[in-house]
DNA sequence: ATTAAAACTGTGTGCGAACACAGTAATTGT
DNA sequence: ACAATTACTGTGTTCGCACACAGTTTTAAT
């Protein structure tokens, strides 16, 4: 059964070629009655454009502006910068081309200015990571108003225009992470949950997942469970984030678990000692190398990978489907949850490369 | 920096394009001079071919040989091939055709008579899981014998010529099951291992498992912890599985927990009612819906997940990488082991869609 | 020295789709 | 009725590469 062509089909409908041309692409200049004597022969034969043709004739660079913090500023968005190259290679032969442009996300003015830039360039499309909401939202209003297609990633800005968000569930972040620690809690318990942040940008992710950790503790063990909680701001200051330890109202060798909310639990095994129980479980977010080292040396019992570097995958991939064929994509892409212990992490360490699949 | 192509480096090397390609291709009657300049040429140029119009002029259909299991005798079965189908609709605008061919995996005869048509039809390449090792070495010697390559799935069959197995990890999967139920255990405990199966043909995979888990409580709990151990081969016997864990040495009531090596832990659950304590930890394999439903259901602690559709998917995507272009391989390509609870499950029922990402 | 064979090289066509352009038919205006 | 638009349609070239074939040069054979 050989694939069907557009010759095929102009012969079947007694027109040229050229006329499915212009009926495929909504050209115009064509008669109803040849419109839809092709249209009725491409339903029937099941026409499928031959993706490769296609762009090879079309000889065209599709450009994805990639708009994102610089990862020399903050090394967690090295991460899903991998995931984007990693997307570039793969499709770089149907004429995608990224440009990058990092800004510093504790300026507002290099946002903007470098938010002007993108415009200027006139991408096919934006991948962005709109940390700072006020100018995140003025720059998505100037692209959509320039019919230029965005997706988010990380943090969401919900406009008519954007195509997509991808990014963590924060909430279910937390109670995965209460679950986790509950395989521990033989009825009473007493439980710590640890914000280590100085920005306020993220803020409300953390927020989000200490409230799914209260919630799944309020609906599975209700009043057996003692939840405590520290915002550290100042992580850096190892005496302080023991003495912070120390003046909770029970001796930390008392707890059952500790849930740090974002990658900096390393933080606290650095100057941790033997300040806790050894069966203590102990949550934290990321397979950045402190963590796994931890991991590995048995006083970080679980992590939970957010798989960050598949935003910047999914995200060209999406920007690219979008483009290239017409199909729609579905709104909200959370990310999978992973658990990862000592005695699986290797496979999440390899997956890096394993993605590379095609073509 | 436009991309450099064939016609290119001819002009620049001073030859004809035909010499050129007959110089990329090894295709034989090119003078040694001409072949180094060109040669020269194209490194110092960093020549890609641009695939899209290779294929395009190729112009051959890629056949590739499916030859697994038949998914309506055994339901798991459904799972690769899903990832079979995945990988087909992704990679089918690169001419690549699949032949199925299902075997009856209880059949020696079976396998044997579909296997000679396997060879008869000289696909481009096979993806085989030799379940029957026997038979399987030799049609696996057979297809070396007419070059056609294959890849292992499942099964490890190790040959020359197999380009690669992609499988499950068994030891290290038992491995991690002792990981989780000890977090449920302080100090000493009672473990239960559960091996349901009737065929011979997966037992290794069992005892691999097996092992894995005693070896973990070797090396971490050593003398406190207890290690039971019980074959059902009749599992659909709900009386005689209940009748054999009453016949413990110990009450099922102070298990800390059970390990259940392969997807039957539903048939323990089924018949379980309230045998256990409240706090046991149960794990078993797989993302089937009675064992989804069980987990739903706080009856089944972990699920871990081989992600068996994913054999499919890579062993597809790894043939056409293979015939398509010219890159090496890793031959041992084992499955992440996902670990899977009631609070993230929804993210790996969803990835299956997911992952239907390009092209 | 003259063929014959082998070794090498260049040109041309096709893969399927996109689009420009030329060409024909239908419609309008005067 | 005739030219001038407008509406429609078909042909031909291009994208980068693969391969067949024809054409040229070199080597071997008699």
């Amino acid at each position: 059964m050989e694939r069907i062509r557009i010759k095929d089909i102009a012969k079947l409908a007694g027109v040229s070629p050229g006329t499915v041309d212009r009926v495929i692409h909504n050209r115009g200049n064509v008669s109803e009655g040849a419109k839809q004597k092709v249209l009725g022969v491409m339903e029937k034969m099941g026409y499928e454009p031959n993706l490769l043709a296609s762009t090879l004739a079309l000889n065209r660079a599709i450009r994805l502006a990639i708009f994102l913090p610089d990862p020399a500023l903050d090394i967690y968005w090295r991460q899903p910068l991998q995931g984007v190259e990693k997307a570039i290679r793969q499709i770089t032969h149907y004429g995608v081309v990224p440009e990058f442009y990092f800004f510093d996300s504790n300026s507002e003015q290099d946002f903007l200015r470098k938010g002007q830039a993108v415009i200027q360039s006139n991408p096919n499309g934006v991948l962005l990571a709109p940390l700072i909401f006020k100018q995140g939202k003025v720059f998505i209003d100037r692209c959509i108003a320039n019919k230029i297609p965005i997706i988010n990633i990380n943090t969401e800005i919900n406009a008519k225009g954007v195509l997509a968000y991808i990014g963590q569930d924060s909430f279910q972040s937390g109670v995965l992470a209460a679950r986790l620690i509950s395989f521990n809690l033989i009825g009473t318990g007493h439980v710590l949950v640890l914000n280590m942040d100085n920005k306020l940008q993220d803020a409300k992710h953390l927020q989000e997942k200490e409230k799914g950790f209260r919630s799944y503790f309020n609906l599975n063990h209700s009043d057996q469970i003692h939840i405590y909680k520290l915002d550290i701001e100042d992580f850096n200051n190892q005496g302080y984030i023991i003495e912070k330890i120390n003046s909770l109202p029970i001796p930390p060798k008392e707890l059952s678990g500790i849930f740090v909310t974002n990658s900096r639990i390393y933080k606290l095994m650095e100057c941790a000692g033997e300040i806790f129980g050894p069966t203590i479980t102990t949550v934290g977010f990321d397979l950045i190398q402190p963590n796994i080292d931890y991991l590995n040396k048995d006083k970080i019992s679980f992590l939970i990978n957010q798989n960050s570097v598949q935003q910047g995958y999914l995200g060209i991939m999406g920007l690219t489907r979008h483009l290239l064929q017409k199909r729609k994509l579905e709104y909200l892409q959370n990310l999978p949850l992973d658990i990862v212990v000592k005695e699986n992490i290797n496979y999440y360490l390899k997956r890096a490369h394993e993605l590379e699949i095609l073509i």
